[in-house]
DNA sequence: AACTATATAGGAATCAATTCCTAATTGGCA
DNA sequence: TGCCAATTAGGAATTGATTCCTATATAGTT
């Protein structure tokens, strides 16, 4: 769930390098927002991030949240999931990664396979178009939910 | 884009077995809302689904399809897909598949692989919990937003 | 410390998807 | 055929995520 201390220490500096490239002003709500994703690994929504800063900076705005999530987002350093009838989940893992996703509670984690990295895929499918990503949901439920 | 013809008669009478078991009301518009979906392979969200509809029940509300696609849902003869930040698409398609995406325009196809669907994953994954389904999903450009 | 373009707070407004309401209709059965 | 519980049409209402507005504040620079 918590990402290692000198993880969330790279992505903080990588986050603050491609602030500084970009002549985007590091305001501590920025700094605020992106520690708070760049900590967890739980995929946290909007209002979820919402919440978790406004322990540290109690005037921070939904707004500022929502339109600084969407610049990290456009700016590579935070990636989205999550599926039509849910929020909208943000994710600062940039490693290639796969989810496995609780059917019931939602709970989302990463996962790492090599094996799946490296697959081929049919050739239907490079005819249909240039492949970016390939990226594997696993459905399932959780620990917690199966006991309840 | 179309399934065949022999294909969309199995889907319908599956369709039809499990209402008449469930005792739901095999209305024209529950029937021709799943012939919808049942007959493309585009998987359309609601929308288009009412407007294909209507061609062959110029009366339907949007309310009723939203209503059956759900119904259809909840009986396990669709599932659904779609990211949270567009519209939820509809899918007839039960047995096991992946989605090929295209980044620009939406366009979604089915594609099968058994090696993908007989992969094994990693051990960290099992300790997660219980595995249902592994979905693949490629993201990339097709062919004709390539062209332009 | 002062300056200025950029960013923020707070709440109102928007927006689109989805659901609700109610009178009228209809599928499945006696 | 007639019945009646289930279903639908049509449009209004809701909902909840997201964005907008604007006066105030601040990061980064000088």
């Amino acid at each position: 769930m918590n990402i290692d201390t000198r993880e969330v220490e790279e992505r903080m500096a990588h986050f603050e390098s491609v602030c500084r490239r970009q002549e985007i002003k590091l305001t501590h709500q920025r700094i605020e927002v992106f520690r708070e994703i760049a900590q967890t690994g739980d995929h946290p929504d909007a209002e979820q991030v919402f919440k978790r800063v406004r322990k540290r900076l109690p005037t921070v705005s939904l707004d500022t949240v929502y339109r600084t999530l969407w610049l990290l987002n456009d700016l590579g350093l935070v990636t989205t999931l999550g599926s039509s009838r849910e929020r909208t989940r943000f994710d600062a893992n940039l490693e290639s990664h796969h989810h496995f996703v609780c059917a019931k509670c939602g709970l989302t984690r990463d996962f790492y396979s090599a094996e799946l990295d490296n697959i081929k895929l049919p050739d239907s499918v490079d005819s249909l178009g240039e492949i970016e990503a390939t990226h594997v949901e696993v459905r399932g439920v959780c620990r917690q939910c199966i006991d309840k």
